[in-house]
DNA sequence: AACTATCTGCGAATTACCTGCAACTAGTGT
DNA sequence: ACACTAGTTGCAGGTAATTCGCAGATAGTT
C-alpha cells in the first residue's frame, strides 16, 4: 500500500504529467495552460497540451486548484490551498495586484444583505487602472 | 443638411447594418456578438458575423455601447446611456443581476485609498450564487 | 506478471473573433 | 440628377484558445 499523496488521495493517479502540473500552478502562481504546459515542458519536454488542459481540470474538481478570469487575456489558475484573494487588473499595463479577502469582505457581505447574492470575489478580476497608469494614461 | 443623427453627429456612416446593431443591442440589454446578430436578422438576414462585430467595436469607440466580461461565455454588450451598474452573475442558472454602482462606492473607494488602483466595475460581471442557487446547490 | 480503468498523445473539430480585399454605397460636391 | 470617394459591407480565410475522439500507454490492483 502505497503512502498518502494528495492525488491519490483525492483519487487520481499518480502521474508525471499530473504531477508536473500541479507543481507548476504552484510555482507560477497565476499561471494560464499555456505558460503551464511551457514551465511543465521544462522538464517533460513531450507534454501535450490536452494534456495540460485536462489536468487542470481534473485538480480543479477535485479542489487543489482554481481558476480565474483575469481580464481580457483567458484563463489563469493558481494553487487552491494558497491565501484567497481578489485579484486587481490593470487594463493599461496588466498589473495583477491582490488583494486579500477581508479587504473585500464588508462588499460581499452588503451584495448577500442586499442581494441574497454569494460572491466569491477570488474567480475574477477587478478591471480598472494601477496607480501610475490612472496618472500618467 | 441632413439633420442631425446619433450616429452622423459621431462622424459615422448611417448604414442600415450599423442602425440594427445599435437597436438590437438596446433592445437586447446584455447580449453577446451572436444574439446581436440573431437579433439583427431578424429585420437583415443578410447581415455577416464580421458586420456585427466591427459595428460593436466601431460603436463603443464613439461612446454608444459598452462591452463587458460577464461569465465564462465570451463578451457582452449594452448601451452605454442606461444607468450605469455592476453586474452579478450567477454562475449556476446564468442569471444576472444588476446593482447600481453607488451599491458598491464605497468598495471602490476603499481600492483607491488602499491600493491607489482606479476600478470600473461595470466592466465586469462578478461571480457567485444567486439565492436560489446557493440554497440549493 | 497479468489485468483494466485511467490517462496520455495526437490530430481534428469547435468556438470566438479578426483580417484582407474586392464590391458597394452614404454622403458630398457639381 | 450624376459622379466621386472614403467609409462600409460581405465573403473567404485565418488565428488562438480550448475541446473531443480514439488508439495506445501505464498506474495501481490482484
Amino acid at each position: 500500500m502505497a503512502q498518502p499523496h494528495e492525488l491519490r488521495e483525492r483519487g487520481l493517479r499518480l502521474t508525471p504529467q499530473r504531477e508536473l502540473v500541479l507543481k507548476a500552478v504552484r510555482t507560477l502562481g497565476h499561471a494560464t495552460p499555456e505558460e503551464v504546459a511551457e514551465e511543465v515542458r521544462k522538464t517533460h519536454p513531450g507534454i501535450n497540451l490536452s494534456t495540460v488542459y485536462r489536468n487542470l481540470e481534473t485538480l480543479e474538481n477535485v479542489g487543489l486548484v482554481q481558476h480565474a478570469h483575469l481580464g481580457h487575456g483567458g484563463v489563469r489558475y493558481h494553487p487552491a490551498e494558497e491565501e484567497i484573494h481578489a485579484h486587481l487588473n490593470c487594463e493599461k499595463c496588466g498589473a495583477i495586484i491582490e488583494v486579500p479577502l477581508d479587504a473585500t469582505a464588508s462588499f460581499t457581505q452588503s451584495l448577500i444583505d442586499n442581494y441574497g447574492f454569494h460572491t466569491d470575489l477570488s474567480h475574477l478580476a477587478i478591471a480598472g487602472r494601477c496607480e501610475a497608469c490612472f496618472i500618467k494614461p
